[in-house]
DNA sequence: TGTACATCAGTGAACGCGCGTTCACTGATGTAC
DNA sequence: TGTACATCAGTGAACGCGCGTTCACTGATGTAC
């Protein structure tokens, strides 16, 4: 909480103001995050790229493309780590889980592709920052999903 | 330090007894879920495929097989992402990050290919018991990776 | 146009409980003589 | 073989600090008359 505050440069009874509790804020926390991470991914869709896969590459874009973008992925798995077991934040995620499903299965590729794909780069964000994915690997890794996305 | 007493069936003051304090004991549970998932893995190998790939074969199985050792394998990646900006802890995940890169770089594929299959398991483990992976993306998700590992 | 009252978005001090840590003590086992 | 002392693996009560929460209060803005 102190920290939330400061960062939001709000003394920590401001921040009790607009929300009630701890629980309330992580439930806004991981909503925020799931939102985040969709603008993300739209901001990465490209005109030129009308192929099937073409979300599923906007994904991978926006999870493993520059830092600014990964820092946004990273909160959402964290996020979503950390609350495994709060079920008011697990509603968030079934919703949201829910519409992304519903979107790459228009994305037209083979939903164990998709599946296969977004896995292995929500993986990698997992793995950014830790000593399991280095900056080679990472493009690598981004250079084979892209490869699949097109099968 | 509660839950853990309990579970050990010691009293707290048992617990601070073997790990001087509480950062101790978090670095000690990283290196032993590390040990699990490793030992886990090494269970899952099988004399009958000596193909390349019967590494990663085996994470898989690991990771993505029967609850009980799925369980092993979130313990993990959960320990990964709570303790991601914990240095001590960071330490003890390094020297094992290099320890299955080695493993992996002896198992007769290339490297993009065991790092999408691996990375793509581990995603899945992450979304084990949450709305974003239910029971038949699992299994697809299996299959589809077993047929990658074959590549 | 001024006055009175209401609401809103906060402040910051105080509270109190949970939890990590400390500490004096204990019973069992080992060792020296 | 008995005695004295040391060490080990704990116990459980007490402590104290951090942190989530509460609360009385405040200044700015809006509204009714």
């Amino acid at each position: 909480m102190d920290a939330v505050a400061e960062a939001a440069g709000v003394s920590k009874g401001g921040l009790l103001y607009h929300f009630r509790s701890q629980k309330d804020l992580a439930v806004a926390m991981c909503e925020d995050s799931a939102v985040r991470l969709r603008e993300s991914v739209i901001r990465q869709l490209t005109p030129a790229d009308q192929r099937p896969g073409r979300l599923l590459r906007a994904y991978v874009r926006a999870l493993l493309g520059e830092d600014s973008e990964a820092a946004t992925a990273i909160m959402h798995f964290v996020a979503l780590t950390v609350y495994r077991d709060f079920e008011e934040a697990q509603k968030v995620f079934e919703e949201d889980a829910q519409q992304w499903r519903n979107t790459f299965n228009q994305d037209g590729i083979e939903s164990h592709v998709w599946l296969t794909v977004r896995l292995a780069a929500e993986g990698a964000v997992a793995c950014l920052g830790t000593a399991y994915l280095d900056s080679v690997e990472r493009e690598a890794l981004r250079q084979h999903l892209f490869a699949l996305s097109e099968a």
